[in-house]
DNA sequence: GTGGTCTAGACCACA
DNA sequence: GTGGTCTAGACCACA
């Protein structure tokens, strides 16, 4: 299989949240065409239909735009793209915060390391 | 069950985790005595032997200290302690940085993040 | 195809409709001559034989009058378009009235709906 | 089959306004316990996956509620029942006041006729 | 070819 | 039993 998929939660899950990281990321640019469900399901190794099931997430979250007969294109709202980017920024940093407060550390401290760190 | 473990790792090695996380944090002070395997197995709701095979891994790292008969307790040595704590630390933020980079994000950028949120 | 058809019910029955629709809305004047069958035929993109059996219904309710040799003109009989048109608006206001009760309106309350609305 | 559903539009869409309809309507009460998708599949005589599906569209807008084991519920939010029953009058009545125009009806003449009739 | 819908049927977690 | 996910495969409209 193509894509590195786990079994503790939903591959269609999994895929939007990949989906969503090429784009926010800028690796599918705003208004780019995106490959067709089929192609992608074949590229992913999983089946259309849920390949076709994270599009639908996609879309209803606005970051894919279906053109009828044509395929589906990246959204070219940009500032959706850059709030959806803070938004998934936003939740690693608390996942970050917490993890790192477990282990005992302030977040002056936390900062500090990561301005010494790599 | 008292603890949560997911069934993706070997248990012994949560739990190594989980005590070492305890110590490093400080819910476990340095000297302090540690609740007999039998105890903590029953508390975890997991076999002795797991527990038994838990604590054998932390002590061969150091942290914890076996006393012929009178139980086990918590490294005096603040040092190794406060090297762990650094070194599960270290993990994390690369982890972190990695996600953050992924999603886009320089480590400048990160920091001004981090100190904006929360 | 100029004229919108669907495959669900007779051709000629929705193109009876259509043209009554256009008389008793006045599009069609009293007295005013109506295109030949064969030029409607042409603009609606139906078969002439179909339009033919169209104009066959209107003539028999008495709308549309068949002059000899020199076309077909609506009716002069402006109370007979008046009844026809309040029949349709009849038959809509029912439509209309069920599926509102359906959706657990009394009658008062639609036409205050109706009032406030637009 | 149970239910009439027609071919022009998807059927879980006919689903979802024949259950919404129900919920608004009061056939189905606020908090109370919606059948099984299977049963209700069954009754349908749909696949038990285009129920899911229509299930899906009324929990995403939150009239339908999903009980992790124990099934589903109708919201308790009566606010929201009565704010879409509003939504789906306001489309019935546009959608017949355009009929009732393009018949040649103004709206006080409309309003006059709902009063005489019925 | 492309998206969309649907069926039949399997399997999973949860309680 | 209940909701949820997934596959395999068919068929449709649109252009």
């Amino acid at each position: 299989m193509a894509w590195e998929l786990d079994n503790d939660r939903p591959i269609y899950t999994q895929i939007v949240e990949r989906i969503q990281l090429q784009i926010v990321s800028g690796i599918y640019k705003p208004g780019a065409r995106v490959p067709s469900v089929r192609e992608l399901a074949a590229i992913a190794g999983v089946n259309p239909n849920t390949m076709q099931k994270a599009f639908g997430e996609l879309e209803r979250s606005g970051l894919i735009i279906t053109q009828r007969t044509s395929g589906r294109i990246v959204t070219e709202d940009s500032n959706m793209i850059s709030d959806i980017k803070k938004q998934l920024a936003r939740e690693q940093i608390e996942l970050f915060l917490d993890k790192m407060r477990e282990l005992g550390f302030e977040k002056e401290e936390i900062i500090s390391l990561l301005q010494t760190i790599n």
